[in-house]
DNA sequence: GCGATCGTGTAACAGTTTGTAACAAACCGG
DNA sequence: CCGGTTTGTTACAAACTGTTACACGATCGC
């Protein structure tokens, strides 16, 4: 299991120095490191490893979850190409992580990124940046999974991918989902069923197409983004609005 | 973990005195500053607000918590004594927080932290760990949202709230919840008539005992636990026998 | 003290989501 | 290209939770 089989060019300056050159951002410090290749399924870590390594994404999907008792499994997180995963730095993992279809990452240990924070103190804010990104996206999360419905949560999740898809360069209302409908499931708190009818349902409205099993072509962008349940409309009084629409029932 | 002890010896006397003593921990931040008042439904701030101050809890029971469309509330936390608030440092507050029941705070400014954090480099780690343990609260309530019943939701929170009570020197098996029914509910993403049939249920099950509106006596503490859906029994193996489970349905 | 309000508990009913099962479609290996 | 396997879809019944309605007790202000 976990081969790094380093395809690169391997040991330029290795020791003493860990980088040839001061890095200015937590990628850097992945540049020199050897690409690791997972094939489908295969595991990067598991909850409760000790947790020795970060890792970023090169290409592929990584699936982040966490499984609990009867095996219901929660997805916490997708990742993908130049996502860092490891971030929350516990001694230990606190969920496993594996690879939805084939995928390559590259790693640094810890104690590399632990010497680096200490040369260059600017990477700092950086970490508090990406943990606290990964703090709102969990609250978002916990909105959705809190009190949305089955339409609203995939609703959200197509507009959040739509969004990574054209941040990554896609363009058009082509979608591509490398996951299966069961991680969507596990990732939206649903069953595999409700999300294929939920689907099937949003196709129907129009607002959607189905073009095979990994491919969903958005055709109503607006619509979709109304039945996200977010209320983006009301941004300023959204508070004040909500607040009386809570008190008087 | 993430030490950055080597910079220490550089700033450590400087001149500027924004507190008499060299803060060792986040919160001798708060040591002098004032103590405020609040009175029961009173907001500390706003989702949206720009984010200028830390909040330290002194006493009483603060709710964190957004607001979505038709005015749904999902409450994200609950914060007592010794916590603090607004660790998570984006520009604008992610949430709104208010004070169930009276409640004292203290204030630190975004400005005199990072100040001191400059000043005193050991903070660092701090803000990081109470981070990391953010991250973890928020996706262990992922998976309580995601894929628990009302059982274990309610039972899983008794006993998040037990251990808080007794790390806070409460002995006994008395636990005191000031939130409403509706906190409760709004915290665990179910209705407040789930909550109170299912506490109900509970006790008939003698598990607990209802003394009052926010008085719940546990009977049997062990009952409780394996009611939380955890699985924390199977320690070690808990992954590969989940991973066995779920592939055979 | 007394009505109004709020929080809570209980019940009947409705609704959404799930579970089960059968079927269809896509993928995989030869 | 084909058959088997995996994955996805659909229909129906069941379960859980939400909805609605009402009663009770406590608190608050008058």
């Amino acid at each position: 299991m976990l081969q790094a089989r380093s395809i690169h060019l391997v040991v330029d300056n290795r020791d003493g120095v860990a980088l040839g050159v001061q890095p200015t951002s937590l990628s850097d410090l992945f540049v020199r490191q050897p690409v690791e290749q997972l094939s489908a399924g295969q595991a990067l870590f598991f909850e409760g490893d000790a947790a020795r390594h970060l890792f970023r994404v090169i290409s592929g999907t990584i699936r982040i979850f966490k499984i609990i008792s009867d095996g219901r499994r929660v997805i916490t997180r997708f990742l993908h190409a130049g996502d860092i995963i490891g971030v929350s730095l516990k001694d230990v993992y606190l969920n496993s992580a594996d690879a939805i279809g084939d995928a390559c990452v590259q790693r640094v240990s810890r104690k590399t990124l632990e010497q680096e924070l200490v040369r260059t103190p600017e990477l700092g804010p950086e970490m508090f940046a990406r943990m606290c990104d990964e703090l709102a996206a969990q609250q978002d999360q916990m909105v959705l999974l809190s009190r949305k419905n089955a339409e609203e949560r995939l609703c959200t999740f197509l507009r959040a991918e739509m969004r990574r898809a054209a941040a990554n360069g896609a363009i058009g209302a082509m979608l591509e989902l490398p996951m299966t409908r069961l991680d969507v499931a596990d990732y939206l708190g649903l069953t595999i069923e409700t999300v294929s009818r939920t689907l099937t349902k949003l196709a129907n409205k129009g607002i959607l197409s189905i073009s095979g099993r990994h491919v969903v072509r958005i055709i109503r962008q607006a619509a979709l983004a109304q039945l996200c349940g977010d209320d983006d409309e009301y941004a300023g009084e959204r508070n004040m609005v909500a607040c009386w629409a809570r008190q008087h029932h």
